[in-house]
DNA sequence: CTGCATGATGTTTGCGCAAACATAAAAGCC
DNA sequence: GGCTTTTATGTTTGCGCAAACATCATGCAG
């Protein structure tokens, strides 16, 4: 899984035949030893004022970049953190991603990106890269989903947190919220506005676990008040806004008394929304549509969903503090962290 | 820039005390030199069927995961690829990401990525983390906005892809189209359907060069017919769906006979669209709105904005090709790619 | 049977840095 | 002033692997 190709002219030599810098380079330029100069890099108080700025002036002028493959190497850690993401398709990671780098950014640490793709040969291929890499932790918004890949994980010893899903049987730590209380919240939004005839649309199977949880959350709500269930969906991944009109049509026929739906996510409610306008049903006066979310197309652009928001942008925040704070030897007091969720009303119920 | 803290157990220890299975430990297993194992894994050509065999069932049962950090620093290649994007903000980039990461991981390099935000000096220190991990290419989709930025990339000697432009005076490779030429072909679009008193509305100046860009292509184009521009904006980035609203006012205010609007972004033409909508603007027939990027939302969510479409995945693919072209030694022979453009005529003008 | 490829494996060395230890100089202390 | 403690720096070593070179068979032509 090494890279076949031989690059050009990465044999420590520069295009022009200079030769890259080093810490010995710095070293002999400021007039200290090589671990002076490592010293200045990692630890400045450790160095008198006087030498370190000798030091920081030659790294200047040399222009000179750490190494860090190498120190990695050397001190055992890399400064990198692995995160999984499923699919590029959908942007719902990109606001965890974005929160995660900010918060690991600032103590030096850089991210390494992968997608898992929905091959589970993938998976495991994308953990052997990440995990050759030694990164100091791992984030997983993707959902593991062969043993072999979570035994590859746990007998890393690198920090691991699970995001987008607290699981009932943890790899190590994890940042999200409970599925299946969110699909039986909104679900029971739903009754409560009134509904009773409430249609289920999204992943029957197959990979897309949370959206499986969402379901058992919807039928747990119906099964509460006594009403029978009404799937409908595909096993089939992904599904997107495209997937609406085919799955309108099989709730109408199926149910055609249905008053309400419910979808696994919000592209796939955008997609029933706007089909049902086109074929001239009234939202929500004869169907109303509830999705899942709050993905950014839901309300500006006029869809104007209901939908359950979650807060993305904080699972990567937590997530990388979690991280952070496995590694600052200090014992955490929480590993498990529950974001929650909120069920936001709009006009399409 | 180094991480500032420990971690517990990185230290070659797993948490119950085992080291690290390491190549030793699987040469031993296997009964051969580690050195036969490192060809096993790189070069199984230049092992004996036999022997492979041997070593192979070796690391299996261990579990082996070669390190490639070590393995980056004897052999001088990381196998990682950096990739620089400007945000996470707006998901303009996130095709290409995806294209970019199919196309290296089939050949076992990782992505490292970073965000450079709008700060300057974010984006130095972006630059310093990921060169500092000896990356065997970069891709930038960002613009770089410093000259100690450019200088510290050529410095570094790295095989460097900008992507989604094409700049007048590239690094080293490049992958995009022209956004002048876009921004002219896209108002030519307009006047050729017969509007003649076409806004721009997008950044005014500071860090969007691209967005510049295409209201340079918009002068252009009115210039040709010798019609005046009307041109509203902000400096402030990002610029998004929200602002819909207040550039409408101010386009109404100042320039009321306007009959078409040129967004330079998907997001604002949305957000001026839906604006113009919930004030009983016809459109396209009082006010036809164009936007830039083709970018999801668009489409399907009822949108059906006139765009110009860019091939962002291609884009990604080709700046993978790119790298991995430069570093098998055989000289490319063309490093500046242009993916070109298409104007899409849809119901808003 | 010699000689010389060719293939299969082993040995040595060093990538660039940081941990661990060693030393030297300065600073306190009674 | 001799003593320990503290602070500032240097020296040695090894992280885990791959390049370069060395070695040892084996094959095979003449």
């Amino acid at each position: 899984m090494a890279p076949a190709t031989d690059p050009g002219y990465s044999d420590g030599m520069e295009k022009d035949g200079r030769r890259r810098t080093r810490m010995d380079d710095v070293a002999a330029r400021a007039g200290v030893s090589q671990m002076t100069v490592s010293r200045v890099i990692r630890t400045p108080d450790k160095v008198a004022a006087a030498t370190r700025a000798r030091v920081n002036a030659a790294m200047a002028e040399l222009a000179y970049v750490p190494d860090m493959l190498a120190g990695g190497l050397a001190a055992r850690r890399s400064g990198l953190i692995g995160a999984v993401i499923s699919t590029f398709e959908n942007a719902i990671f990109a606001e965890t991603i974005a929160g995660l780098t900010e918060t690991v950014e600032t103590e030096g640490f850089s991210l390494l990106l992968g997608a898992s793709g929905y091959s589970l040969e993938g998976e495991e291929r994308l953990l052997h890269a990440i995990l050759g890499r030694r990164p100091d932790g791992i984030v997983l918004t993707a959902t593991l989903h062969t043993p072999a890949a979570r035994q590859l994980l746990v007998g890393s010893g690198v920090a691991i947190v699970e995001a987008w899903e607290i699981p009932s049987d943890p790899v190590d730590m994890a940042v999200g919220f409970d599925n299946r209380a969110a699909g039986q919240a909104m679900t029971a939004a739903l009754l409560d506005i009134g509904y009773r005839r409430i249609a289920f649309v999204g992943a029957t199977g197959g990979r897309d676990v949370r959206g499986l949880r969402r379901r058992d959350g919807y039928r747990v709500a119906l099964a509460e008040r006594g009403l029978p269930p009404r799937e409908v969906g595909s096993a089939a991944l992904p599904l997107g806004i495209e997937n609406g009109p085919a799955f309108l049509d099989e709730i109408l026929a199926r149910f055609p008394d249905t008053d309400a739906v419910f979808c696994s996510l919000d592209a796939l409610a955008a997609g029933i929304l706007l089909a049902a306008r086109r074929r001239g049903l009234d939202v929500p006066g004869r169907l109303a549509v509830a999705g899942f979310g709050d993905f950014a197309i839901a309300q500006p652009s006029g869809l104007d969903l209901t939908t359950v928001r979650i807060a993305g942008r904080a699972i990567g925040v937590h997530a990388g503090h979690l991280l952070l704070g496995r590694m600052s030897k200090v014992p955490l007091e929480e590993t498990i962290i529950d974001v929650g969720f909120e069920v936001v009303r709009r006009s399409s119920t």
